[in-house]
DNA sequence: TTGAAAGCGCTAACAT
DNA sequence: ATGTTAGCGCTTTCAA
């Protein structure tokens, strides 16, 4: 027979314990002005006897639910992991707490969710690499601080994050050409939307990985699989490349996910890695890392990413008409054994059209 | 220049909006008894026509937020992620959203991110594997209704979800006895707390390893390292393993991180993992199922855990009186290229006994 | 500096 | 079946 509760202790429990008012209560919780140190010490007390703590729900009806939202796609990716941890930490020493809507994918999920915070009357947003159209985060960020991470371009409505993906694709490109590569190829996340073609990350990969392979001499070499950001796109990616008559002695896949699958396809065709194949993918995840893995990948500082994110959402909260700033953080090239020089003479001249299949 | 938000719409916008009065729009909204077709048809259309949303500030002051917070432990294992997905399925077609705290370890870590979700007026809880005191547990779950996943043993404040440790332990040891093994050896998470012994997922593990070596009448060969789970706990662990005298032919490690921690450790040994050595994990993360790791794990279904946990929560919400429930579903195990029978002759005979470490 | 009082948007008793 | 009204626990004017 479990026992109920008791009623919950309440600010005006509270101001009769201290023998002062429920606004001085108030007052000293939001450290707001106007409550002499006597007082607020007298309050403290008072909080800390009666264990009370305030509702936020009540809190949120007037001013502030001191809860930050955030959304990310999918969450057993761990670059959003990372971004997260970054968030968490820098938030850690404040009064916001971070609450965060399991992943959602697509357009649809999205809207829900960010809804659903709304309704909740977060303080703030944190959208992880949103799918939303420019609009809807538009109309978002009018009604909420938003900050939006992992997508390119500038809106006046709202904060960014980036890390900068054209830069990241040219240190793959570079690391793949001081090695002697010439066939790079890269398999990229099929994207048709126009705004996402000039915002979302794999656009701007995609980009770079062009303007590197062009900047290095080597634009007659591009040669793209357009598939999709997932292990199955990766091996169908790869499958593809190594089926055309010019076949790639490295491939730069957009993601490390996709890499993994391509590895896979790799393996399956007998070739091996790095030897007869460099492999690249792009986000450092601990998979990559991983040791019998051990894949080249673009790091993309996620910490450093939510830090910022968290950063900027509060200064937001605290000047909603500052505006709007875009950070965008530089990735570095972590390099493991998947990546080595082409083996000499086997694939210089081999313009010979290798049958399919 | 962001031009602000507009006023948000209210219930009594509504109200006026469809010529009645609040309490018919706030039955409609909750799909509460006194309100007819011609009511609702009329309330609903209302709504659509000017996008209201209820608030889950105000709604929460009297009456529900429609928000259930999940509390897990590590956003980063797949397990969990597992789970969760088993408690968004269940609950997509609800009212309710879930919403849930960035992953946190230990007791206090624990004890904030349940402040702030009892704070915030959520309906009801999902603890997942939680480390806190179990009157620590009853207090929170008699002031909301609450589901534990992963804990032993049973309350009366709150129902519970769990796998059956002791079997999924049982299933390895078969397992590898089957195959001829007789050294098994496991590596357990080291753990002093009483209470936790008796109803923490590890504890269990360890004791159904040595319940079912003595049931296959392998009492002798028990042999136990006390290390962590974490991929440094595996590698210490089975590093501590091999170096005794009577080295064990198979290890059965409490979590797949573990293993895999092992594995590096056996690599290191210059051992070859199945021949010479044969490794299980548990949890049958995507980890273990990856390809070139292709590790026999205990499967638990994280996602049947998480629908039941989430059909509890909503049970109890409904209902807080009824008695509480004890759901324990049954492990099973995915065999993979870690195991295999022991090499003949090797360790047969060699029954002398070990000096303690 | 302090406090009294009016809401915030909704739900739940209680009329009608 | 429908409407009236009193709060829920805070924050925020505004007056003292």
């Amino acid at each position: 027979m479990p026992k109920p509760a008791p009623r919950r202790i309440t600010i005006i429990d509270v101001a009769r314990h201290a023998q002062v008012s429920t606004t001085a209560v108030s007052k000293v919780l939001r450290n707001a002005y106007g409550a002499s140190p006597a007082m607020r010490a007298k309050v403290q007390q008072a909080i800390d006897e009666l264990g009370f703590r305030p509702s936020a729900a009540a809190r949120g009806l007037r001013g502030q639910t001191y809860t930050i939202g955030v959304m990310l796609p999918d969450l057993r990716n761990l670059f959003f992991a990372d971004i997260l941890d970054g968030i968490t930490t820098q938030l850690g020493d404040t009064d916001y707490q971070v609450l965060l809507a399991p992943g959602c994918n697509g357009e649809q999920a999205e809207a829900r969710v960010i809804d659903a915070m709304i309704d909740r009357s977060m303080d703030g947003l944190v959208l992880i690499a949103p799918v939303s159209s420019k609009t809807r985060l538009n109309t978002v960020a009018r009604s909420v601080p938003t900050v939006v991470v992992g997508r390119h371009g500038s809106a006046t409505t709202y904060d960014s994050v980036t890390d900068d993906d054209v830069a990241g694709a040219a240190l793959v490109v570079d690391h793949l050409a001081d090695l002697g590569h010439r066939r790079i190829a890269h398999i990229e996340h099929h994207e048709t939307d126009p705004v996402r073609l000039a915002e979302m990350p794999n656009a701007q990969r995609a980009n770079g990985y062009r303007d590197a392979m062009r900047a290095r001499g080597l634009a007659d070499e591009i040669d793209i699989a357009s598939t999709s950001y997932t292990h199955h796109g990766g091996y169908a990616g790869a499958k593809e490349l190594l089926s055309r008559p010019h076949r790639p002695t490295a491939i730069f896949a957009g993601a490390d996910v996709v890499a993994l699958g391509a590895m896979e396809a790799i393996a399956e065709a007998g070739l091996t890695i790095p030897d007869d194949i460099s492999v690249v993918g792009y986000d450092n995840s601990a998979l990559a890392a991983f040791g019998p893995i051990s894949l080249t990948s673009v790091d993309q500082d996620g910490r450093e990413m939510g830090a910022n994110a968290a950063r900027l959402v509060i200064d937001r909260i605290a000047d909603r008409t500052r505006r709007t700033v875009q950070v965008k953080l530089t990735p570095s090239l972590a390099v493991r054994r998947t990546t080595a020089a082409p083996v000499q003479g086997a694939e210089v001249n081999s313009a010979s059209p290798a049958p399919t299949e």
